[in-house]
DNA sequence: CTCATATGCAACCAGGAGGTGGCATATGAG
DNA sequence: CTCATATGCCACCTCCTGGTTGCATATGAG
């Protein structure tokens, strides 16, 4: 028998709340969505329209690139971020879990105030 | 002619990086898997198990609350508290249009490479 | 009424997050 | 070689976050 959804939850949960986490702020966040395009940016590029300091968006890179939201690559003196699609799509797999829990749960209830 | 998907998730960015991270934190993760089997339950119901003062899960909780993410109803002399699927059910939104915004730049990309 | 329970509120604290500036270093351009 | 560019590293600052304790308050139980 499969375990219980809680259970699955709960086991995925650390990762879950560290790329959470990293798409939590303002800021990386419209990194992500700049990088969804599968654009190779570098940080010149990503911090050029933005009101923050390079290094600022540099740490922000390096948070994002801990939860494996983005990889980094060095290419002759610049260093190009791309996106990484696999955290992102685990998160929509955690998400469906808790919903499918969820959905569960109403039927469950619809069920008991119809019987 | 539709917004360019970027324009759109910038527009929902604010809001989604709010409940993102509400989500960030293990605590707050583990509250709303808690609550994800529809059931409603008291702070002291909700700190009873956790190695957390019963303050510390009232913060979190409120912290949920301000992104939507959970409801509070007094009955009584306790608060119950219940998931609002809505915020979560939108999030995933958000992360099928980064997805789907990736996806289209990959097909982009074969493309140009089979040419 | 009296008491235990459930919660709210305020003060307080340590540590980390977000941001800045300065300086060192590596690398492409001329 | 020389210079401008792109980045990394370090020190520093401020403010918020996560957590605690103590006390006040509301409400159900006896």
């Amino acid at each position: 028998m499969a375990a219980s959804a809680q259970a699955r939850l709960t086991r995925q949960s650390p990762k879950a709340a560290m790329v959470f986490a990293a798409l939590g702020d303002p800021t990386r966040l419209a990194l992500v969505v700049r990088l969804s395009d599968g654009s190779r940016c570098s940080i010149a590029q990503l911090s050029d329209g933005q009101p923050l300091t390079r290094q600022a968006i540099s740490k922000h890179l390096r948070v994002l690139e801990d939860a494996h939201v983005v990889r980094s690559e060095r290419a002759g003196r610049e260093n190009l971020y791309v996106l990484d699609p696999k955290p992102i799509e685990d998160l929509r797999g955690y998400i469906e879990l808790v919903s499918r829990q969820w959905d569960a749960a109403l039927s469950r209830l619809k069920f008991f105030v119809e019987e």
